[in-house]
Order: structure tokens, then sequence, then C-alpha cells
DNA sequence: GTTGAAACACCCTCAAT
DNA sequence: ATTGAGGGTGTTTCAAC
């Protein structure tokens, strides 16, 4: 694994929280030149550490004022099961993020849709072709934070 | 609110899925010009539905290996309370997201942090000032799928 | 909505230190 | 690591349609 000093960090923790910064932006906030900052940024992306950029959208101003997040239990445990659940999972509109997780739950799957309706429009696609053992869903109330940058004070 | 054409969410998922194109690239795929576009992209921004823009990190490249769900039960029911635990948990290194949830439990904390000692020192922090009801982990196991874009297919 | 143009900022590379 | 400079590209604002 590469390994990122302090001003990587500093780098990447900027870039967090906005993308949009010029290079001599970032640059001057990391206390660097221009061109070493570039540097920095490239082996950072050949590196394969900085994946790409993400323009943020306020899910409420688009319309999308409903996030679930739906846990599965599933009847069965091959690879091949698996591998056709995360294809499956991969073609729903709403999900965004889905995880494996340990504990009484096999999977984690965090839903933003378009009030109860679109929710129960992403539970039926989600159920068709698939007979799972449980399913529930944890509504989100209120969304406190989002979105944080990654925590990079420590060194990797 | 602002209401999106098929065009404002053609723009909104390509940026969603690649922040870093240019205007004209934007423009070209969503058949405008470069100018009217640009034009759309001011109205999106002033509206607040472009929050901005971030730039992704692969957390285990930055040693950052570990995700946990963490929920937790309260046995304060008060606005100030409420406030009190908001203001902590911003505090909180390794806090990705954070939200209000119904049923059983009453708050939700993704965090992304450096192994089991990471976690257990994110625990220690997170308990310290405040006596939950209870605490738990879910810890995923592997990451499926992280911050899909939205799907705005629909119109708002 | 469109095109074209001009002014400016930014990105990337190079040379020199 | 740094500065400085140049060419190409992108952004932003015009005017005209």
């Amino acid at each position: 694994m590469l390994s990122l000093d302090t001003i990587d960090r500093k780098i990447l923790t900027v870039l967090q929280q906005d993308g949009t910064l010029s290079q001599r932006d970032v640059a001057e906030r990391v206390g660097m030149s221009q061109n070493a900052c570039w540097r920095r940024l490239q082996r950072l992306r050949d590196a394969g550490v900085i994946l790409g950029s993400q323009t943020r959208i306020d899910p409420a101003k688009a319309g999308l004022d409903l996030t679930v997040f739906v846990m599965i239990r599933t009847r069965h445990h091959s690879a091949d099961w698996a591998e056709a659940f995360r294809k499956h999972v991969d073609g729903l509109p709403g999900v965004v993020d889905c995880y494996r997780i340990g504990g009484e739950w096999d999977y984690l799957i965090k839903v933003v849709t378009r009030g109860m309706g679109g929710y129960d429009a992403f539970y039926q696609r989600l159920i068709t072709g698939f007979d799972f053992h449980a399913v529930t869903g944890i509504f989100s109330m209120e969304t406190i934070l989002e979105s944080h940058p990654l925590d990079l004070t420590r060194p990797a």
C-alpha cells in the first residue's frame, strides 16, 4: 500500500471537503507549490487512493424525501447466490449503498426514494425473483450528518 | 421547490457519476450547447440542488479498513439533549453519516475507521459524557456498493 | 433555446534552480 | 522540494440570432 504522509492526508482532506478547489488553492492550503501538488495528485490517482469526484445533490430538493435502511436475512449462503444477489441489488433504482454485514442480518442497503410509494416500489422490485428469509426497513426521520470526509488524521 | 425537467435530471445524473466532467462534456452528453448547460448549472447551484463536489477516497487504500454501523438508544428525549448529542457526534472523528431513525433504536451512525482499535477509540469517545441506554455495532464484512448516484429518473 | 468570440483562470509540462 | 514560463483547455460573460 502507498503510504501517505502528512501533506497527502491534508490534500485528501481538503479535497473531500470541496472537490471543486483548483490545484492552486489546494497547493496554497497545504503549503506547497502548485507544481508539487500536481505531482502528488497524480500519484494519489495512479495509486487508486483517489477514486474520482462526485457532485453532491440535496436529495430533498430533488424530491427524494425518504431514506430507508433495509436489512435482509437470506436463506442461501452459496457464492452463486451472493453473486446473483449482488447483481440484483446493483440494478435496483434508489440503492445508494449496500454492505454485507455481520450479526443477525446479512445485508444492509441504504435506499433514497420518493415517499412511501417510492419505497414500496423499491421493495416490490427487491423481492421479485428472490425469496428472502426476512426483510426489514429502518426509516430515517432526520439526516443529521451525511457524507462527512473520512478521518485521515492518523498515518496509513 | 425548483422543478427539474428531463435535461436537469440528466445533468445531475451525469455529474453524480463523474464530477470532473467539463461543462462541454456534460453539455454534449445531455444534447445541449455549453452555454445553455452553464446557465442550468448556475440555476441548480443557486437553488441548492447541487450542494457541491466531493473527491472520493478509497477507504481501504487510506488504511481505513473497518466500517461499522452504530445504533444508539437514548434515555433522553428532550430537544436540548438531541442538540447536545448532535454536536457531540459532529465532533467525533470517523463519523461519516448520522441519522435519527424510527423503530427500536434512536440513532444510526456510520463509522469508517482503522481496525478494531480505531473502532474502540471511537466508541470510548462516543460514550464519554453521554449515558446511552444502549449501543450496538453492526460490522460491515464487505462493501458491495457505495455512494451510488441518486435515482432521478422520475420527475421532482 | 442557439452560435461565436473575447477575457480570464486553470491544467499540464518543461526548463532551471 | 522550488519558481517561472508557455500552450492548450475550460469557464464565464458577452452580443447576436
